[in-house]
RNA sequence: GGGGGAUUUCCCGAGCGGCCAAAGGGGGCAGACUGUAAAUCUGUUGUCACUGACUUCGGUGGUCCGAAUCCACCAUCCCCCA
């Protein structure tokens, strides 16, 4: 099976510009794109994780991929789908987010000699001169199709700042830019970049009368329509210091039913006859499958040795008895009053509540429990002889922290 | 430039000068049921020294015994006209 056809069989594309001649060239491994990534934050998200996986399939095939961190554009900040302005950043932060993307990048892509590239777009797009920039592109841009894109339509009814629309241009100047210093001839992107995208390939027919194509990834979505990779509003991030590889791993281990199959195939680089075997598959048997899910995922982004650890965890924390591997909090001479520390204290300290309230809440509620039993007095006291080698403090069910004294 | 409207707790949204830590919904969390799933039901959802106290309703001042509610100014956003 061809790279393009597996792409098709794993259901990662949703749109593509011309199918016949992207499927060739891709096949052919004579394709070199890229992917622009905003450095809105100081470290990759699993929503980004989707467009790495994809830039090495088509790496493997042969073709060159460019990673375009987004230095310049996130300056201007996209408004597609969005409801509200994006705050703006300063260009250091920029810088350091930048930084810290090319870091996490080169886990997965090979970027040795020729292999692939890591440019940033700050590199030409902070020098254009506006005068010069309206008359070289701005001439080949219709106010009335950009007003008429699907991605400023939720803007168009709470107000679009004309920074913001010109993010497109900004995009499309881009691409134009790639194609003709490096030859870049496509774009791969997020669904909702679809608009964008067309803007650069329209660009360089305009400027050039050449064609260059696009292709977009489907979202990751859960079988309600709500984007994947995310919990509570807040990001599932690749960085181990913002998501520990343990929530990393239980993220993906309790995806939804109707949604494991579709991840591992979308996600993971299992062959697709064995994903196509586990297609059977149902009831309780998934959970087989999440946990392959969640190990292969963790063992992608954080190395075998993490995915390992964050599995055996896992297990030992839902069937029985405690592991070595927990997370561990320590209780030092400070944190004691009167020579011990409640139960309460113990758990902001352990950082499973954010405050004491909500912790009397969950003790209320029946949702605490130390060394598996339920704790019921929330004025319970424990000295440092209590935790002894260490207890195993549990909030709620999937939420628990090895405590010792030190 | 002119006129009108808005700003409430994580989000949406209701709020009469005292009975407002603030209705309702969403989301979150916990419990029951389960398969670490989904659906459902229940409880809970500002903080703390928790039968009480303290801090919140865009910002700053003011009126009042008392303000999310009234007044003034500032800020931000939306709409209409130019």
């Amino acid at each position: 099976m061809q790279i393009y056809e597996e792409l098709v069989a794993r259901g990662l594309i949703a749109q593509v510009t011309n199918e016949e001649e992207i499927r060739k060239m891709i096949n052919e491994g004579k394709a070199t794109f890229y992917i622009g990534f905003d450095c809105t934050a100081d470290s990759l998200t699993a929503g980004h994780f989707m467009a790495l996986t994809l830039m090495k399939r088509l790496q493997m095939a042969g073709n060159k991929p460019i990673a375009l961190i987004g230095g310049g554009t996130t300056m201007i900040g996209d408004p597609s789908g969005r409801t509200d302005m994006r705050k703006m950043l300063t260009l250091e932060d920029i810088q350091h987010n930048a930084d810290c993307f090319k870091r996490q990048m080169e886990k997965f892509i090979d970027f040795s000699e020729g292999k692939a590239m890591m440019i940033n777009n700050a590199d030409w797009l902070l020098s254009l001169n506006y005068v010069d920039l309206l008359r070289e592109v701005g001439a080949c841009f219709s106010v009335n199709n950009m007003l008429r894109a699907e991605c400023y339509k939720q803007r168009m009814e709470k107000g679009l700042s004309f920074l913001e629309f010109n993010y497109m241009i900004m995009q499309s100047y881009d691409f134009y830019h790639l194609y003709k210093t490096l030859g870049c001839n496509m774009q791969f992107g997020g669904d909702d970049q679809w608009s964008n995208m067309l803007g650069g390939t329209e660009l360089i027919r305009r400027k050039l009368g050449k064609d260059a194509h696009a292709m977009t990834i489907t979202l990751l979505t859960d079988s309600q329509g709500k984007k994947m990779g995310k919990t509570a509003g807040n990001a599932v991030w690749l960085d181990p210091n913002k998501t520990s590889p343990f929530d990393f791993y239980q993220y993906w281990r309790n995806v939804g039913d109707a949604d494991v199959l579709k991840c591992i195939r979308m996600l993971t680089f299992l062959p697709i006859e064995q994903i196509n075997e586990m297609d059977s598959w149902e009831g309780s048997q998934l959970n087989t499958a999440k946990e392959i899910l969640a190990y292969e995922l963790t063992k992608m982004v954080h190395g075998e040795e993490e995915a390992e650890k964050a599995q055996t965890s896992a297990r030992a924390l839902f069937s029985a008895g405690a592991s070595a591997d927990m997370p561990t909090e320590a209780i030092s001479e400070a944190d004691l009053t009167d020579g011990c520390i409640d139960i309460l204290s113990i758990l902001v300290k352990a950082g499973l509540v954010p405050s004491k309230s909500e912790a009397r809440r969950a003790v209320e509620q029946g949702g605490v429990s130390v060394d598996g039993e339920k704790i019921s007095d929330m004025r319970k006291t424990y000295t440092p002889a209590d935790i002894g080698e260490g207890i195993v403090v549990r909030r709620g069910k999937k939420s628990y922290k090895k405590v010792v004294f030190e």
